[in-house]
DNA sequence: GGCTAAATTGAGACCGGTCTCAGTTCTGCG
DNA sequence: CGCAGAACTGAGACCGGTCTCAATTTAGCC
């Protein structure tokens, strides 16, 4: 109780003008900082202020100023720890700039995700900072750029949106895992992801004998880019079928009978790379389920440096993502943006690292 | 380009009313569902809505309304395993009750949390959701309550707060940590915390020999709870000086070294309880780098169920934190009371569960 | 048809800041 | 001392909704 706040209202500028002795106009320059007043004025509005107990409205000052100091994240789940670095990464220079951030999750819905945008855009948010649950599904974010707010992207790219983008190095990523297995001597080498084809049924994406390359179809860029890097590898290394052992939809309930699958029966494959580390987790205890060892039955490398990756015996060979450095630089970015950058947008491109530990070895026989 | 939004300004309730032919105020009403508006002009206005391409100004709303539909989370650091399952929680919780979360990371340090208060209170939001910094420092959260919202702590606990609560249970959990060594046989077992005493020099906290209590003088209430359980134990299996082997402050640097020290020597202790995963980690690989063998050598033990306990070798008995339920039962307790829950406060306690793997075997010798 | 009650609509105040514009008080300097 | 220009202060509009209150229309019923 310090004879104000009792609940029923709080104290506004109009009540420190009053008990100063100025005008609300005066008070209000004085509390915010901007235009010019006296210094006795000022310490005057100031005692009156700490007296009452006032508290600086924002919600007001959005209303009149248009600028609400708030900036929206929308991750597929912050529980995801590469999504919570980001968080965190994104976190910390909003709030070295005096911004808030509102966080969402999409849930890798693309429904989700409209209704969070929907809910942002209401809030005002000054700009949007996110991890879209889709790389081919625009439409979520035209309406933000229609907004006339700032939009950026991290981790996946939405082509044919006007937003900046920041984004890992996976497909050089991907060729640096398949190399690691090549060069020690693995040809048949399964690539085993959570996310699922575009149309779940059949599967969109190709190899074309043609032009030798990867033809993506999927709902995320980085499985794209992670696959085009790994079967570009395989190609290079002149292996005839790259997509022989790619595996999709690997989720939760899948990934331990794909797993299975790949490593047994006669065309078995002596190493698996691992889309994240979900299914590195997964492919990891399957394996040791099945009585086989890592790596002198099988090598194992995977995407997301996570810490239990380092203590399992053994330590598991990864690329590790920048995930914080991704969540900070395109926080960064929209925040230059908010405050009146222009120029064309851009696309960043942030380097992996590869820890190599001990989980690959010459393939058997 | 629908016509709109040259980002110039914003379509108003007042341009829709215009183009429905009607006032402002029987616009909103259709726009904003309530009060009474016949089917006629309702669906008049809704048309010229979307033609308009009108999207709710929540500022506006808060503005008028005094209500935010936000609400503010603040936890230490969100790459936290367990902060990101609480924010999760509330997350969806919100969510599903119609508010935004503002989150902020404290740094366990008191003053960012202060800091974040501050900007969560001048955004107004509706109520506050915290894993304080420290559970002596009540004076942060007093402004809270003094201006008039609600607040519900979860993980930690704050005494002479006007708050609600949600916590783990504790000392429960650290009893039966403690019980599983006890049967094994072991009588020299070590507690290790990251966390420092209120005084980082002297040792606050002391056992009560009269009493045969331990008297917590700590900073964090769950580290309290946990030793208090711990020593409890301990005294009730005879052990003579149950604070023997309590060690605080093994932080990241720390950890390696306190380990260390503990399980070498004549006195070397037969089996540890981390306090947290971080410690539980660190000691694992200390332990191993020491060429000593779990659970032959050393057994050890923890809190929090992180995923790489689950996979190492062997894996690590531990107590699992139901971080995701507190998040979630915090949030939701908080939107009661900011939709008008009275009655007095209440601290709720959720059990935590004990996962025995692999990790504990009777002491050498 | 006429009367009353209920439903619908309109006008304008209000929320708590910011901002413009005009009026007033200070400065500096000839 | 007088004056121009700068510094400061005050009054009131404005942001985009909600909400109250009065006016008007519609519905129900004898």
């Amino acid at each position: 109780m310090s004879g104000h706040g009792d609940g029923l209202r709080d104290v506004t500028v109009a009540d420190v003008a009053a008990r100063a002795g100025v005008a609300k106009a005066t008070a209000a320059r004085a509390l915010g900082d901007y235009g010019a007043v006296s210094a006795k004025v000022r310490a005057r509005v100031q005692d009156a202020a700490s007296a009452l107990g006032y508290r600086p409205n924002a919600v007001a000052r959005s209303m009149s100023t248009g600028r609400s100091k708030a900036i929206g994240i929308i991750v597929g789940d912050i529980e995801n720890s590469a999504f919570a670095q980001a968080t965190r990464g994104a976190a910390d220079v909003a709030e070295a700039a005096g911004y808030d951030l509102i966080l969402s999750n999409s849930r890798e819905e693309v429904e989700a995700e409209r209704k969070a945008i929907d809910l942002h855009l209401a809030k005002r948010v000054d700009g949007l900072v996110i991890a879209p649950a889709s790389s081919t599904h625009p439409a979520n974010f035209l309406d933000i750029v229609d907004a006339g707010r700032p939009l950026v992207f991290f981790d996946r790219i939405v082509h044919g949106v006007e937003a900046d983008a920041v984004v890992a190095a996976n497909r050089e990523g991907a060729t640096r895992l398949a190399d690691v297995l090549l060069q020690a001597g693995h040809r048949r080498i399964a690539y085993v992801s959570a996310l699922d084809d575009i149309s779940s049924g059949g599967f969109r994406s190709r190899w074309d004998a043609e032009s030798r390359e990867f033809v993506p179809g999927l709902q995320s860029s980085v499985i794209a880019e992670r696959i085009t890097g790994f079967t570009g590898a395989l190609q290079r290394a002149g292996i005839g079928d790259p997509l022989a052992y790619v595996r999709l939809g690997a989720d939760e309930e899948n990934a331990r009978r794909i797993v299975s699958d790949l490593v047994t029966g006669d065309d078995a494959v002596t190493a698996i790379v691992a889309s994240d580390s979900m299914v590195s987790f997964h492919a990891f205890r399957a394996i040791r389920d099945l009585g086989l060892r890592i790596p002198d039955d099988i090598s194992l490398v995977g995407f997301d440096n996570a810490p239990w990756t380092s203590v399992t015996e053994p330590a598991i060979t990864v690329i590790s993502q920048p995930s914080r450095e991704l969540g900070a630089l395109s926080t960064q970015i929209l925040i230059e943006r908010i405050e009146g950058a222009t120029g064309p947008m851009r696309v960043q491109v942030l380097p992996q690292e590869l820890i190599e530990r001990g989980s690959v070895s010459r393939p058997r026989g």
